[in-house]
DNA sequence: CGAACTGCATTTTTT
DNA sequence: ATGCAGTTCG
């Protein structure tokens, strides 16, 4: 029972109430994980179940296998068996294992946000519905967000496509479900939402399931949404025994369609659950802990939970205001400089940032002081257009039906398949209701296509046919470099003269290696469209920026939140669309950023700010006002001081400066709107839009001669051997970096 | 077919 | 400001 030692008393009895409902409301910082593994490890060891008979599902792969090699380590015993996934993962595991009954077949295709985007795209062709009223992207946000709530096309009536909008969306919600069966295909949605059905219409399989699962296991129980909500009621239904943590502060995501309402409820959903409080915060410092709490305090409907701990005081909460976002990264890299020569690991330092876009200022101040950073949450290597072309042959060749990454390649490279050729493939494939290849392969024996046409597209289908029966036979990281080069795809990266092309070869080559890891293609391609993650390796010592989003469940010694701007955080666009509960939502993601400090919270806001190439003063943010002073250190320039907002009611984001006669920032804003901001560009040395100074050799462009290398600099003023152009002394701000 | 142009939106993100 | 997608022209 030693793995028992290290829990607290409510830890412990979290791990030990092993039979009936159980929610754990676990505050940030109070050992959640902890407990989930030590459960799980405990329910095994105890010999309730067997590993195959306990469900666990989390949001993340990260979760999920963070949770795998915790438990393994418990139990001095590998993983083998268990069903502990993401939803989705273990969704298509099911899907998989039933797909007959489930209206596909085996090796079905799982489609991203993209490929869904395209199927809808098509959809709105054929209806010539008007794609300016009613945007592709816009009906698959309304179809993902009825799949979210568990609902099938022939269930959506409630309120729901009554009007005409509605109605239309709502009928080609039932084609595109009718189109994904044609094509072997399901969305994300699906995989939850198909399990739902198959379920409904084959009782023996749920209650195979229901018979299995002693045990159920869910983590950041408040980011579930409906058909989650029901896919695990009804998958815990024969036991009981289903243990949900979370905790409803930290609820971030209703954007995607979590209810907070499943945690909010779980004692009504189960009854006899019992609930157990973990409090006790073993991270943060009572003053970064007050200040959260007293934040999280403004809001209404919450479970409510005191977090305690026994560490030392530590520093209160700063609170810096600053003229501009310039001047906001300035400070932050400062502050990192200096704890940086005290010895305080990088690593162990974090910006988070309500949107993306911020921390490009902080990128450019951190090249500019030469700190080390890496930013969490950018493109993926899977998302490469190389990659993801790469892919789509893979897709064709293992699932024939796979129409979007069929029409993706059709002429990639180039194989003068143009718009005429295509129209004819869609018609007649649309007509017959089957798949794309399978139209193809049937033209192909008409004379409907130009001989020309006719026979590259019998050349091409004679390929894939080709590759197929070399699945069987080959090793399938060197079938995917042959198809890869018998298509003449890496011939056209090869022949394109473009700089990145050497790199995008390279990531090609990257990919058959990653293949090794699998066992075939099939699993490979499970891999890709499920385990979309950037394996960052934290190897070395950087500062981190990401947003506050991508920052749940981790924790930094010193946490830097700038940007505390109303408008920019609580978002403008949040409080819009979503009134009270968005800005209540905007709260939590506050409250978040906050509990991911041990040590040391820094909040910043700026007077001023450029969005979108124009410059808008801000108040700073009403969450700033809703900190308990006592556990906060107040600093601003000197006359930036308060900006009155308490005194003003407080105006939208775009709200023109001359409104805002109580700041003085505001007022002085007003005053020299534009030109002063353009000023302060032309007399700051470090340039205008180009960030930091520029350095000695440095690559770079100018609009008029070209590109060129820095040979000297006096100043502002560059001397550029240009390219074409020859040497010349030009100005640092008409000059960009390449 | 490709280059150039125009309009438009631009929070958060996993799977 | 910027990028992306859709459209238009050569």
């Amino acid at each position: 029972m030693d793995y028992l030692q290290n829990l607290n008393e409510t830890q412990l009895e979290a791990v030990q109430t092993v039979d009936g409902p159980l929610l754990v409301l676990a505050g940030a910082g109070t050992g959640k994980t902890r407990v989930l593994t030590t459960r799980l490890a405990h329910i095994l060891l105890q010999g309730k179940a067997r590993p195959w008979e306990v469900l666990a599902v989390t949001f993340t792969n990260k979760a999920a296998r963070e949770m795998k090699e915790r438990v393994a380590s418990l139990i001095h015993r590998p993983v083998e068996g268990w069903w502990v996934g993401t939803f989705h993962a273990v969704g298509a595991r099911m899907l998989r294992a039933n797909a007959e009954a489930a209206g596909l077949r085996s090796n079905f295709t799982i489609l991203d946000t993209d490929d869904q985007i395209r199927l809808i795209k098509q959809l709105i062709d054929v209806h010539e519905i008007d794609e300016k009223r009613w945007p592709a992207r816009v009906i698959a946000g309304t179809i993902q967000r009825w799949k979210d709530r568990g609902l099938m096309p022939d269930k959506v009536t409630p309120g729901e496509g009554s009007d005409a909008d509605e109605g239309r969306i709502l009928s080609l919600y039932g084609e595109y479900q009718q189109r994904l069966a044609v094509l072997n295909a399901a969305d994300f949605g699906d995989l939850l939402l198909l399990c739902l059905k198959l379920f409904q219409d084959h009782p023996q399989i749920l209650a195979d399931y229901q018979n299995q699962f002693r045990y159920v296991l869910v983590d950041e129980y408040q980011d579930t949404n409906v058909a989650q909500y029901l896919w695990l009621r009804l998958l815990a239904q024969k036991h009981k025994n289903i243990c949900c943590v979370g905790d409803d502060d930290q609820s971030i995501y209703s954007w995607r369609g979590a209810e907070v309402g499943n945690i909010l409820r779980f004692d009504e959903d189960f009854s006899d659950a019992a609930i157990v409080r973990l409090e006790r915060n073993y991270r943060s410092t009572p003053h970064i802990l007050a200040a959260a709490s007293g934040l999280i305090s403004h809001n209404e409907g919450r479970l409510g939970k005191t977090l305690w701990t026994d560490a030392n005081d530590g520093e209160p909460v700063q609170v810096r205001g600053v003229w501009d976002g310039e001047e906001e990264a300035r400070v932050v890299g400062d502050a990192i400089e200096t704890l940086h020569r005290k010895d305080h690991a990088l690593n162990e330092i974090a910006i988070l940032v309500r949107a993306s876009f911020q921390t490009r200022e902080f990128e450019e101040c951190m090249i500019t002081l030469g700190v080390p950073y890496r930013i969490i949450g950018g493109a993926r290597f899977y998302e490469r257009q190389e990659i993801r072309d790469a892919i789509a042959y893979l897709r064709v060749t293992v699932q024939p039906d796979d129409d979007l990454a069929f029409e993706r390649i059709i002429n990639l490279p180039k194989r003068g398949i143009g718009k005429a050729a295509m129209q004819t493939i869609h018609q007649f494939a649309r007509a017959e209701g089957i798949s794309l290849t399978r139209a193809v392969l049937r033209l192909v024996e008409t004379d409907e296509f130009r001989p020309k046409v006719r026979a590259t597209l019998a050349a091409l289908m004679n390929d894939f046919e080709r590759w197929r029966k070399l699945v069987s036979v080959m090793h399938h990281p060197e079938l995917v470099g042959t198809i890869l080069d018998e298509s003449g795809y890496t011939a056209m990266w090869r022949e394109n003269k473009a700089t990145d092309a050497p790199g995008r070869l390279d990531n090609l080559k990257e990919l058959v290696v990653a293949l090794e890891d699998f066992e075939n293609i099939g699993g490979f391609l499970e891999h890709v469209s499920l385990v979309m993650e950037n394996e960052e390796s934290q190897e070395l010592d950087k500062v981190t920026m990401m947003t506050l989003h991508g920052a749940k469940g981790l924790e930094f010694e010193t946490v830097f939140l700038p940007g505390w701007e109303d408008g920019l955080f609580p978002h403008q666009r949040s409080l819009d669309d979503s009134g009270a509960s968005g800005l209540e939502e905007e709260r939590r993601l506050a409250y978040v950023g906050l509990t991911r400090a041990r040590k040391r919270a820094t909040i910043l806001y700026a007077s001023n700010r450029r969005i979108y190439g124009k410059w808008q003063s801000a108040y700073p943010s009403r969450f700033i006002d809703e900190l308990p002073v006592e556990h906060i250190a107040h600093t601003a320039n000197p006359g930036l001081g308060d900006t009155g907002r308490s005194v003003e009611p407080s105006f939208g984001f775009d709200a023109p400066a001359e409104f805002r006669q109580s700041t003085w920032a505001a007022r002085r804003a007003a005053a020299q709107p534009k030109r002063r901001t353009e000023n302060l560009s032309w007399a700051d040395s470090s340039g205008s839009d180009n960030g930091p100074a520029f350095t000695l050799n440095e690559r770079i462009f100018h609009q008029k001669f070209g590109y060129g290398k820095i040979i000297a600099i006096d100043g502002n003023k560059l001397e550029v051997a240009f390219e074409k152009a020859g040497t010349k002394k030009v100005v640092d701000s008409f000059v960009e970096r390449t």
